[in-house]
DNA sequence: ATTAATACTAAGCAATCGCTTAGTTATTTT
DNA sequence: AAAATAACTAAGCGATTGCTTAGTATTAAT
């Protein structure tokens, strides 16, 4: 019985979670949020509450773009150990910029808020990382000759590589990240 | 033939480069510089010249306290790739701040910054990662079995590697990032 | 048509940002 | 002792921060 919204929320989310992707979290201002979603103050505060509000939707909207574009391939693969390796490689096409990239949003979060970070924000990371873990002893179990010990410090190595990966894209070229992931998966 | 300074520069800088190291540079106010460096703004104004000023000068104390209590180390050794498996393990003693880590302030600045960092400011940083490149191929020639190719290739993905440990050790646990530093040296 | 509910615009809130400046205090040279 | 120089204190600069609110426009139910 009201006046409708001139917005869809997830288009908007969507444009406000490459902002905070490009520029990270305190960086990014509500001022900037407003000109790249291309809505009033208002309309952010009374969808979402505040800016840390903006934020988990972004993330959850990071989510959601990562697992189509990235984990559902990873997840359908039977490849084992090398769809792993394809997954690094398709994860530098995904968090591609310009020249340089702009890492994981998750990561990028991380680094930026440690552990000072709000628990909420915490929560999210915490849940994404676990996911891409379990992913990862998944395709690792193919190889059934592994035991679950071995399993589990290969997903951990992984995982810290896959972070490196991520800091490093900012920085190092693409023949530097490629050096990186053919040694990383030398002897799994 | 004038008033003497009540602070040595050395002195605050070292607490500026602390705050930075923990907070970053965005996130560190020059009003939290002003108590941490227990000093007016109009001295960090007058020694320093202005904020970047105060963080390009932490750039360098970093860089000396790195050099004393983690580089030259590895410089006086010669047990090879051995020699930079134990500079992994440094690193996180180095970076130890309560149960997690703060990183590396390197690292640190290059993922919060980006591409889109001050000129001065990437060339600091782009100076120190090369240092310690040099250093790890330094290292991986004392294997004289490996062709100066694949030292390269070893350097890259070393410097990648120790990216990652400095993200993921914000994050994950010692035994975590033990399975990682393992794994890494696995076949090098 | 009237009323109620919601979405908009735009101005403005206190707090904080990086930085400056007026005024005072201490030290050295003359 | 007087003058010159520089380091201090503290107040305040304009701009920007996250967020709110008063006023208006639009929609739907009555």
């Amino acid at each position: 019985m009201a006046r409708k919204k001139e917005y869809i929320e997830e288009e908007v989310i969507e444009k406000a979670m490459e902002l905070f992707w490009r520029n990270g979290y305190e960086s990014t201002s509500v001022r900037m949020l407003e000109k790249e979603m291309g809505i009033n103050q208002f309309s952010i505060y009374s969808s979402f509450g505040n800016k840390k509000g903006v934020f988990l939707r972004s993330i959850d909207c990071y989510k959601r773009k990562a697992k189509l574009e990235l984990i559902d391939k990873l997840k359908n693969s039977s490849d084992g150990v090398k769809s792993i390796k394809q997954y690094f490689y398709d994860f530098i096409n995904f968090s591609k910029d310009s020249r340089l990239n702009k890492g994981c949003l998750i990561t990028n979060t991380v680094n930026e808020l440690g552990e000072k970070a709000d628990q909420e924000i915490m929560s999210e990371i915490v849940n994404f990382a676990t996911n891409v873990k379990t992913l990862f002893i998944e395709k690792l179990e193919l190889d059934n000759l592994k035991t679950a010990e071995i399993i589990n410090k290969q997903a951990n190595y992984l995982m810290v590589s896959l972070q490196g990966l991520s800091v490093a894209s900012k920085m190092f070229n693409q023949g530097e990240l490629d050096d990186f992931i053919e040694n990383t998966f030398e002897n799994l």
